[in-house]
DNA sequence: CGCTGTGAATTATTTCACAGCA
DNA sequence: TGCTGTGAAATAATTCACAGCG
């Protein structure tokens, strides 16, 4: 076994959620021992890598036999934080803002929403996921009053870094950020982007290289009516 | 220069949109001109993988200078299929469905929305962003009538496998999923999933980290207003 | 016997650091 | 001179393959 306190290689962090997933599956269907193999598959990475994966935290399989789905769960759960119900805030209330505050299966258990900010007159003083959306300048009062560990930005571009500044200068170390442009904090905080223009990107860059791959030798061909 | 030929690694291709979006910002800045260092600082990378990123495609700048932007644009552009407008089906006309394609961001101008698709008959017939709403017995009907190159799943998790599978057989090679599981889909068919739940749990595995960091030695405190 | 946990090998990605061109 | 393009080195991540335990 590898000492638990040496440094967990990002990779294997953001695996883990899709292991928890994965396993929360089986135990549904009342499945109560995974070979790595299985779960692995389940997961959708190689049977040795999931091990490797599980061996940064200790020991908790049985040789011979695999893994007790409750015992993974528990183990991968406290590493990810579930069952703590981690305070949310969410910073602009749009669309993108608002379906997901919607989505319930997003905030479903480990999360819960407990602010709402949004600059636009309209929008603020209405309540929404049971929660009220205050104003702009307010947002530091609201973290001081809301503690949340998390906060979501589905701001325009154009606000996203002052509204990253001011929640990481109230306090805040983890940011989730749907706007298209590179924030900048300091070390220290995570922050993680997620921009849906630019997998739509990185899906027409495969795309292109399928057509071109094709201009030269037709290996297979795709799309039966190919171009179009 | 390496032959563009050659393998692109993936690592390189997830970077393009990126830094494609920086130059997009200098373009409309004014700026004509810059260095790896300046672009690599906008696109939040070291200069030296950039500069590398850049070179599995060729030569673009000048020793001594730097780079044209509006040839950096041309060339990455081309690459990630910028000027393409490709032909986008959304699978799932839900709060997130419905969001993403109200996204008006996210269409332009490289993608656009040429079909939606869902199975509640309230739904079906609507008009969404110009799209009129499928039923999704029609799903193949609408592949084979509009022909999109890139389809957005998200339906809930117990439906997003069927989807996925029934629009690659009908010819589809690229898919971006939201439904928190995951896809199984043949080789040469380009599946990224897009989990926000997952994005919440690696949030939350690095403050639990914090915690668990300060229960030996106290660094900094997280939530609350220690550094206004 | 079957499956885990992990050294060792491999492969992928990033960074260093500098030769060489404009 | 200043910055690109890239060998070479360093680091990170994955896979192989098997010893060893239940």
């Amino acid at each position: 076994m590898i000492n638990p306190a040496d440094q967990i290689p990002e990779a294997t962090i953001a695996r883990l959620p899709g292991y928890l997933r994965a396993l929360m599956e089986l135990a549904e269907r009342g499945v109560t021992r995974v070979s790595s193999t299985e779960l692995a598959k389940a997961a959708g990475v190689q049977s040795a890598l999931l091990r490797r994966d599980l061996s940064h935290f200790g020991s908790y399989g049985t040789r011979g036999v695999g893994y007790e789905v409750p015992v993974l769960v528990k183990e991968i759960g406290e590493h990810v934080g579930s069952g703590n119900s981690w305070p949310v805030m969410v910073v602009g209330v749009g669309n993108l803002g608002r379906a997901l505050v919607s989505h319930s299966e997003l905030f479903d258990p480990d999360f819960r929403l407990v602010a709402l900010v949004d600059n636009d007159p309209q929008v603020v003083g209405s309540t929404i996921a049971g929660v009220t959306v205050v104003a702009a300048d307010q947002l530091e009062q609201e973290i001081a009053t809301r503690h949340p560990r998390i906060v979501i930005i589905t701001t325009p571009v154009a606000a996203a870094q002052e509204v990253c500044t001011r929640v990481v200068d109230a306090g805040v170390n983890s940011v989730l950020n749907f706007a298209p442009t590179t924030l900048s904090a300091p070390d220290g905080v995570t922050v993680r982007t997620v921009d849906l223009g630019q997998e739509l990107h990185i899906l027409a860059f495969h795309e292109a290289r399928r057509v071109a791959v094709q201009a030269g030798a037709a290996p297979v061909m795709p799309a039966q009516e190919k171009s179009q």
